[in-house]
DNA sequence: TGTACATCAGTGAACGCGCGTTCACTGATGTAC
DNA sequence: TGTACATCAGTGAACGCGCGTTCACTGATGTAC
């Protein structure tokens, strides 16, 4: 029974961001004590700042955990929706479908956005934590925009279109749908409004 | 000099509120100390308990104004659409148009939602004010799930619609437009993705 | 194979500061009679 | 018209608690020779 428990090293580290990630998203990073962190935790004080050296660098932690996480969703979704039909647009809306039906899908509410609840006390962190918090952003753009304008040479648009504001359109839809979910906390709102989202995309290039 | 700033009843209160609110859309509630609000309203601490039995009552007085300010720019907005166009569908998109139009036309970039602020700090709050979001959220819904339907006895769409989403796609769309704002410090991008939100309306009803 | 040293992953105690809250009190204005 | 009392909008000092941070120290594991 002693050996049962197995520590791998950086364990610890990973279990303190995940247990700050759920702590940050329902109450704010300044309300997410240290103490708190680490009695979920089981280390003491002093443990906790042998792996960050001040609070800050926790919070910049979550973030580079989050980006990771983030990005890891998004390729292996959009990836999937285009081995599933071979062409930009239709893989593309597949993709929307499955993003969709994976928030449908998960087993409690979606806690939330981690850039989103930054974004809301930005003032408390450091220029490095907003500039990675943008650069965030700014990859779900790229990455959408890329596809929109792939998809604009196949299936040319009748009307212009704002090409960037139809890719923040994506992340958009994400942030409101998951603060709407929370607030009346129905977890259909944000699947819903991506497939609203998927609505859009299909009626911008559609060729009737 | 001495009886130039003339105090009106009320005026105190009003002033901590409006501070507070600024504070708050920049760090979140808990980081928000009443020694600062004092500070800058220029009253003593107790002073503010004269106004406010504790800070949670502070955190209720600002979402009740909160939700006051904000009912009174959407009928303002959409009764002006209304009156420029005497069909429920242009009304509405001429009242989109407006709204996307007075974002752009912020002298600075909008501050952002409380109801966003409070909704990713909400263990913060009791249950009434959370209650006050999530009535807010609704009223909402309501307004503009009323209007899609009114629309939709003149332009009957041809494929289903979700009335529920479409309608709190509004709020969504505001609530995620101003993260994106916010956070890439883009001021068009809230108006642009209303525009686009007003482009979807529209193709929903489209008549051709 | 044994020894010396370095690194890893923490422990335990103490710190000072800022915060929300309380309490007794006050001067100016409003109201009843 | 004057007096008594109540209410309004605060002041000033003190409080205790929780928080982030620091510092000296430690036992277990890894590495060099």
């Amino acid at each position: 029974m002693l050996e049962a428990a197995e520590k791998k090293p950086r364990d610890t580290r990973e279990k303190i961001l995940a247990v700050a990630e759920a702590a940050v998203l329902a109450k704010g990073f300044a309300s997410t004590s240290i103490e708190e962190l680490i009695a979920a935790v089981g280390i003491t004080k002093s443990g906790f700042f042998y792996h960050f050296k001040d609070k800050g660098e926790l919070a910049k932690a979550m973030m580079l955990r989050y980006i990771e996480q983030d990005t890891k969703v998004l390729n292996d979704i959009f990836q999937r929706g285009d081995e599933l039909h071979d062409d930009p647009l239709h893989g593309f809306l597949v993709g929307l479908k499955l993003f969709a039906e994976m928030f449908a899908n998960l087993p409690e509410a979606h806690p939330g956005c981690l850039a989103a609840s930054f974004c809301y006390q930005d003032q408390l962190f450091n220029g490095e934590i907003r500039d990675l918090n943008a650069a965030s952003v700014l990859a779900w753009r790229k990455r959408f925009r890329e596809r929109l304008e792939l998809i604009a040479k196949t299936y040319p648009p009748k009307q212009p279109v704002d090409f960037e504001a139809l890719a923040d359109m994506a992340a958009s839809s994400v942030e409101g749908g998951l603060i709407l979910g929370r607030l009346l906390k129905d977890q259909t709102i944000l699947p819903r409004q991506i497939l609203l989202y998927r609505d859009l995309v299909r009626a911008t290039f559609a060729s009737d």
